[in-house]
DNA sequence: TGCAACCCTCACATGGATGTGAAAGTGAGC
DNA sequence: GCTCACTTTCACATCCATGTGAGGGTTGCA
């Protein structure tokens, strides 16, 4: 599909489409006539990519830990150099204290709307 | 406290602490030469705020949500307007779907760590 | 043939969080 | 009284994700 069908079905501008190749996050083949041509499967990559961005993470993050998503099964060995692993296991914690700090705050707020909404009729 | 245990104790540049009083996130006392005074318990909230920011929330967002986790037994319904009560709802779906995406891509990445780990031997 | 709707690259602009540093006031200790 | 380590305000700079638009090529259709 052409970038254009890939903006509807993501939601993603197209500058940003661009922009997500220049920061080597994903790697359209091009048509004869110069045009971008993205597999379906970007569909997702794509949604994941603003997933990501959206919760925090830069882009030269995200570039790093795309890899490991692609083939569950396929390992890429290659690219497991001992930097590499150390970035990700770094990259995991940060994860899972951004997961611990936003669920803390998510149901902070879900108690305070709890109250509020159970109680607006006696307050 | 004055900015710099503050600062120190939250490992959060004077720069910052500053911005957030900017933003209204934070409202410290003036002593009488003009020095900024924190209260104690502004350590936990600025490493609060330092979270959610992390975790990809904008200053003016943060400061809506802040008093409901002011006093989870005092409720502050002078705040709880409508739309007030519509941008809680509207966030805490927001972060419950940050969540799912930072749990899924840490577990990803936790699997290729594994794999990797496990295998290398192997490999 | 010409228009409309795509696509391209390039470049400058914006907004939000953060860095950096100047110029100056305060206060404790020597 | 001087110095040093703090503090103040102000302002300009940077990084990154994103907006915007100019100038121009491609394709399909009336």
């Amino acid at each position: 599909m052409r970038i254009g069908e890939l903006s509807e079905r993501t939601g993603t501008p197209r500058r940003l489409l661009r922009y997500y190749e220049e920061q080597k996050l994903i790697l359209p083949d091009r048509c004869a006539n110069g045009y971008r041509s993205y597999d379906e499967r970007l569909v997702d990559r794509v949604l994941q990519i603003r997933g990501l961005l959206d919760a925090g993470l830069p882009t030269r993050i995200i570039k790093q830990i795309l890899p490991c998503l692609d083939k569950p099964r396929r390992i890429h060995f290659s690219d497991a150099t001992p930097e590499m692993i150390a970035t990700l296991e770094n990259e995991r914690d940060r994860m899972s204290q951004r997961i611990e700090c936003l669920t803390r705050n998510r149901d902070a707020i879900s108690d305070y709307l709890d109250a509020v909404l159970g109680n607006k009729t006696a307050g």
